[in-house]
DNA sequence: GCCAACGTTGGC
DNA sequence: GCCAACGTTGGC
């Protein structure tokens, strides 16, 4: 079982779309490196979704419940998408910059590439992600 | 195959 | 609104 973090734009699709939709096709993802991740998520994986643009924070927890698989959708077939239903919201936002504030998070890729939009998190930030939501 | 020009994303 | 950090495209 892995952990990922899923970037959205609040004003394109938001976590609170997600627990309307009750469950949703994470497609839109074009970007190489991205789609690399994308092909190694599993049903029963955990993700972070993250808002970009104003909000610049963590807000909930969703489960993925299908493996990754070409997008039916897409001309290219190197186009990955999985399924996702959300699990819960974050008692609180984890804000990005809580998250450049702990030394913890530096080597992550959200910090590092601020383009990437699907990444792999290591437990320990997993953990620690969960933990500052509940201060 | 290289690289300049351009486009996109996301933070500031 | 700007810019950094990429990725992509197209000319050579």
């Amino acid at each position: 079982m892995a952990y990922w973090l899923l970037k959205t734009e609040p004003s394109d699709f938001s976590f609170d779309d997600l627990v309307k939709a009750k469950r949703a096709v994470w497609d839109g993802v074009a970007n190489n490196t991205a789609l690399i991740h994308i092909r190694r998520v599993k049903k029963g994986d955990l993700a972070i979704i993250y808002h970009t643009g104003d909000e610049k924070a963590a807000v909930g927890i969703a489960e993925v419940v299908t493996d990754a698989y070409p997008d039916p959708r897409a001309a290219d077939s190197k186009v990955v998408v999985f399924d996702l239903k959300p699990k819960q919201r974050l008692a609180k936002p984890v804000t990005l910059k809580q998250i450049k504030a702990d030394p913890l998070f530096a080597e992550w890729e959200l910090v590092r590439i601020s383009r990437l939009s699907v990444m792999p998190v290591p437990t320990a930030i997993w953990k620690r992600i969960n933990q500052l939501s509940e201060d």
